[in-house]
Parts: structure tokens; C-alpha cells; sequence
DNA sequence: CCGTTAACGTGATATTTGTCACAAAATCAA
DNA sequence: TTGATTTTGTGACAAATATCACGTTAACGG
């Protein structure tokens, strides 16, 4: 199962047997129901997670409507975190849960920290990891902005087609939350 | 002046003198006159750049209604560069070019890995950077779904409040296309 | 300095998208 | 299984924003 954390990195950074010993040694094992938090606002986040098996979503709730706004989906092969309360720990702002039964491997700061100072390759591995999402984060802004939500659907399910039966079980109000439109103009995009 | 670079690194990793001396040596300096371009659509982006002086707009033009979208203001102090481009040595498809006379610093990918693999520190200072820029990124694109116009203006003033004249001389027009809105909607927001 | 270009504000109107309300179908959990 | 909950579609209407058109002011460059 955690072979599927080795070939993440090594598509990255080739690593001997011993190395990968050495990172998986810090993360831990961690189950969770359906619905469970990963993360919840307000509390600290201790962790990131990278997804062996599930699929989870990751909101940040508007206090005003009572709407949320999915910014990512997680499934497996992707980290997950409250990126921003995990690195400068703080409470988070956002929830992560779970959309249906789920393995994760955990790290705290701490040892990411040490992992990365003793091993330049994990270090070079999170370095070329963050620009790489910082780039799908970037597209993801230019297509908000400038594309219809049509082309944010289509640009979508080219992006989760990867993850076998993952887009058919996800609801399509999560879907609309995730393109940032209604449910109800989803819906009517799709009639035409 | 090379010494706002160092500066900068350092608020992530302090440097020994011969470290920073080391670092500087890959970069070369570029002088930029108003309105040129440091990034173009259709050509290699070769370098990275780290901005002494001047601002730069990166943006990407829509071939279709002729608009453009201002995804990035660059100030003293910022990285700008086609990122996608840079990292997979692909075309550029976004511009970036001067709003004023610039002097910036830049760095080819080659130079950029060696430097990392010389020097830890680099890479950690890399690691941290890519993270915090995901990080406000991910802001950016909460605010542009979840939050108005408004709200959108105001965190925009607060946010490149600490580079001084900078927000007084980037026209409206501009400011419109970075948050998503025409320049007839900015301007009403602020008649009321 | 002066002609040209760019920036800016504003009205009228069109378009897109959201909100509210309701009902049918699908899914979930005891 | 079965009653409750969630998901989905759709109509009517409201709100937000874009588009087009025009004129004024400010900035730029030779």
C-alpha cells in the first residue's frame, strides 16, 4: 500500500531502498470513516496527508449563507492539508472530510522538517511538489476567471478522469461548489 | 541592491557571506525599459527573476475578445517569471511586461537546480517559497469565488499597501482586470 | 509644447448567474 | 425493508455584472 507513496516521490526523485525506509518511517497510518474530519477550523493542524485510499473534500464554510466552497478534492496519490495552519501553525480556517471510508499517511511539521534536513532529496521532493501545485493552483485561477463554467467542467473531469469511478461517486452539488456556480446552473449548463 | 536578495532569503534562512556571495553569483542582472517585455507568449522563458526595481504585470491575453487577464503584479521584492514555461522548458503562454523601468535579477533553471544541490539551504529557502506563494494563491482564489468586488479591492490595497506609491500608479484599468471585474464595475463599486 | 493616446466615469441596456420554491428520484441508515 | 435524508432538475424572478456608447480628463512622447 505505501509502495503508492515510493512511486509518488520517484516520479519526482529516484530513491534507494534504505531512503524510502527512512521517510516512510515517519509518517503514520491513519483510517477514517466516511464523514469523519481530517481537518476541522478552528483546531490546529498537526498533519499533512497523503491519500492511499478514499476520497475526501476540502471546504472552507461561509459563516453568512451557510454555503461552502470545495476548494480541492483528495484522492488517492494527493496530499491533503490546512496548508496554511499546518506550516505556520495556527488554527485552521478550513475543514477537510471524508467522502467515503479513508486510509491516509500522516506527517507532522516536525518531522517533515527533519526528513527534508536530512535528506536533500525529500527536501528537493516538496520543493518541486509545491511549484508543481502552485502551477495546477494558477491554471485553476486563470480558468475561474477567464473561462465559463463550462470550460471549469470540462478542464475538471479531464484533471479526475485519472481516478477510476471517483468522479461518477461524487455529487454534482459538490461539483458545482468546486467550480464555484449553483448547483442549479450546473445543472442548467448541462441541459443545453 | 543585490542586497535586497539577500535580505530575502534570509527572512526564510540566514546565509553566511560566502553563501550569499554564492548564491548572487548565478544571478544576472537585466535592465528593462518601460513596456518591454520580460516574458512572451510563444517563446522559452529561460530565466526566473527576482525584482529590484520597477513593477511588471504578468498576464494572459484572450485571444478571442482581446481582453487580458493581470494574474500577478511584480514590485521590488516579488519573483516573477512564466513558471510553467520555466520549469518544463515549454513555450510561454502568458506575458509579462514593464510598467515602468525595471531592474531585475535572474536565474536559469539549470543554475537555479545547482544551486540547490550545492546548498541546502537554497532548496529549503526554494521549499518554503513555492509553499507560501500556493498558500496565497489559494487565498486569491477563495477570495475571487467566496468574497465581492469589494472585498477583492480591499485585500488587494492591503495586500501591496507595503510597497509605497506602487497601488497610486498602477492604473484602474489594471487593478479591474486583476480581480476579476471591468473597469466600469471597479469604478461604480467606488462611486458608492 | 502640443497632438495623440490612454485612463476614467457614467448612463442605458443585455446577459449571466443566483435565489427561492417545489417535486421527483436516488441514496442512506436503522 | 422502509422512512428519512440527500441529490437533482426546473420554473419564475431578482440581483450582479458585462457590454456598448459617449464625453471628459490626464498622461505620454516626439
Amino acid at each position: 500500500m505505501s509502495q503508492l507513496l515510493r512511486t509518488h516521490i520517484e516520479a519526482i526523485c529516484p530513491l534507494s531502498d534504505e531512503e524510502f525506509a527512512h521517510i516512510l518511517s515517519h509518517f503514520k497510518l491513519r483510517k477514517l470513516k466516511k464523514h469523519a474530519f481530517l481537518v476541522q477550523e478552528g483546531e490546529y493542524v498537526r498533519q499533512e496527508y497523503f491519500v492511499l485510499k478514499g476520497c475526501l473534500k476540502a471546504y472552507i464554510a461561509d459563516p453568512e449563507t451557510g454555503n461552502e466552497f470545495i476548494y480541492q478534492f483528495g484522492a488517492e496519490d494527493w496530499w491533503m492539508t490546512g496548508r496554511e495552519a499546518f506550516f505556520k501553525e495556527t488554527k485552521a480556517t478550513i475543514n477537510i472530510d471524508c467522502l467515503e471510508d479513508c486510509e491516509v499517511l500522516g506527517i507532522t511539521l516536525e518531522d517533515r522538517n527533519k526528513l527534508g534536513a536530512d535528506l536533500w532529496k525529500y527536501e528537493h521532493f516538496l520543493q518541486v511538489k509545491a511549484n508543481l501545485g502552485y502551477i495546477s493552483l494558477q491554471k485553476r485561477l486563470q480558468l475561474m476567471i477567464m473561462g465559463t463554467a463550462k470550460d471549469r467542467y470540462e478542464h475538471f473531469i479531464r484533471q479526475y478522469r485519472q481516478y477510476p469511478q471517483l468522479f461518477s461517486r461524487i455529487p454534482k452539488t459538490h461539483i458545482a461548489s468546486y467550480l464555484g456556480v449553483t448547483r442549479e446552473t450546473l445543472s442548467r449548463l448541462y441541459r443545453r
